[in-house]
DNA sequence: CCAGTAATTCACCGTTTGGTGAATTATCGA
DNA sequence: TCGATAATTCACCAAACGGTGAATTACTGG
């Protein structure tokens, strides 16, 4: 209706890469909603709207379709990772606007949990397989090994902590809660995805990983959450 | 060969309830290999070594049999935490040995893992319709909350820690490395499942959750890993 | 305008899937 | 010993599965 702004948008009824396009994110759902094994070429087909043969006209089968998306789908977060810039922050900021990137971009993509599940079952099989994959390890966590060595020789931050474990527990916290949240929410009785369950849930991560990060005795000012009941320390921060 | 101890274990070639079990061995394994989606009843027949018909005997389908996976997989677990005893130890104590619980139990247990991803995958559907499961809702959380509680009185432990939220972060630095190992490793090219690398792990972990549980301004003694880089607080502990 | 090629359609296939009907065999109480 | 019932076998099915061959249509460069 009101599109016909740019120059080359005719709406063409033949366009590869529109085609590509729509089966790889109808597959995203499809992978995410059933896993590699439940999900069904078929429903693929329909959901994207396009005829089943076209799917394999564009890829060549079933696991190199969930490779595509598997690659789409890490290319994405390497991409939001790139927008963080911790390099310029002090470090204690620099791992509170980590913790927050990560809990936000979980809870905005479940399909990345669910992908990563789904793969995890099958032994990262297609991940192994794929060159592009590997090529494309997180920079995120040397540019986090340079902030906890800056925040240890400032005093501020504990000594000798592994960014790989660091970057594994701030991301086991949002993902374990957002991804288990149907059988947790069951089994505590709790409502786990309302607005308010998410703040005080950020909140709780982020309390205990600076809690672990920031260095025992004290170093100079930082006064860090002082009395009130733990919450509150990070809200709407990004 | 060398089993004809006990008295009325006659090998018997009709006997409902080793058959029963044997179905429910093979349909963990599988479910937990391939997911609900992607498991086969066939195969769970073969790897049983029980006829097909038999599963549909005993069970009323894939989805039932599932459930009682699911159930059995649940009752194992409140099971080995009601070994725990946190109500008799000292509250810092206690969270140390839940933290060492926790990850040993998942260690040992990657059924379990797989079964909770699939059934979340599946919005907790089965769960839910399960009656047994939702009663057997854990009673550590409480037994935990007594701790915080006891640990506020005594000034060891941080005020206002929500149980379920520090349950949650407890198993979630456990969960999502031995869970999402594979992915982890491929992309880090470090080996994650190594006993080095668990000693290592655990080792974070408790400092991780200590370092979030321990009031803030040190309370008494407990000098809490003093030096050296952050390993070795916890080993073989259990 | 046309030919070559890229994109798409459609009918179809062999296999696997969860599931079943009915016959068969072992077990056990009376 | 015998009949009832529980446990097991086996052949079989309709639907769903991933995947394909070949014809057809729209686009594009010459």
């Amino acid at each position: 209706m009101a599109s016909r702004s740019s120059t080359v948008v005719e709406i063409r009824s033949r366009d590869a890469d529109r085609t590509r396009e729509q089966i790889l994110r109808a597959a995203m759902a499809q992978f995410a909603d059933h896993g590699f094994g439940g999900a069904r070429m078929e429903r693929v087909a329909e959901q994207s709207g396009v005829d089943k043969k076209l799917i394999y006209y564009y890829f060549a089968g079933k696991d190199a379709l969930f490779l595509a998306v598997l690659e789409q789908t890490y290319a994405d977060i390497r991409a939001a990772e790139h927008e963080l810039h911790l390099e310029a922050s002090d470090p204690v900021q620099a791992i509170r606007s980590l913790v927050a990137f990560t809990w936000h971009y979980y809870l905005a993509h479940p399909e990345f949990l669910a992908l990563l599940n789904s793969e995890n079952m099958h032994r990262a099989g297609h991940l192994k397989r794929s060159r592009r994959i590997r090529q494309m390890n997180s920079p995120l966590i040397e540019v986090l090994a340079d902030v906890l060595v800056r925040g240890e020789q400032s005093g501020e931050l504990r000594k000798g902590i592994d960014p790989m474990q660091l970057y594994i527990s701030i991301a086991g916290l949002a993902y374990f809660y957002l991804s288990n949240n149907h059988t947790l929410s069951a089994i505590f009785g709790r409502e786990l995805m309302t607005p308010a369950a998410h703040d005080e849930r950020l909140a709780h991560v982020c309390d205990v990983i600076l809690g672990y990060v920031v260095a025992p005795r004290a170093a100079a000012a930082k006064p860090r959450a002082v009395r009130p009941p733990s919450a509150g320390s990070l809200r709407r921060q990004r």
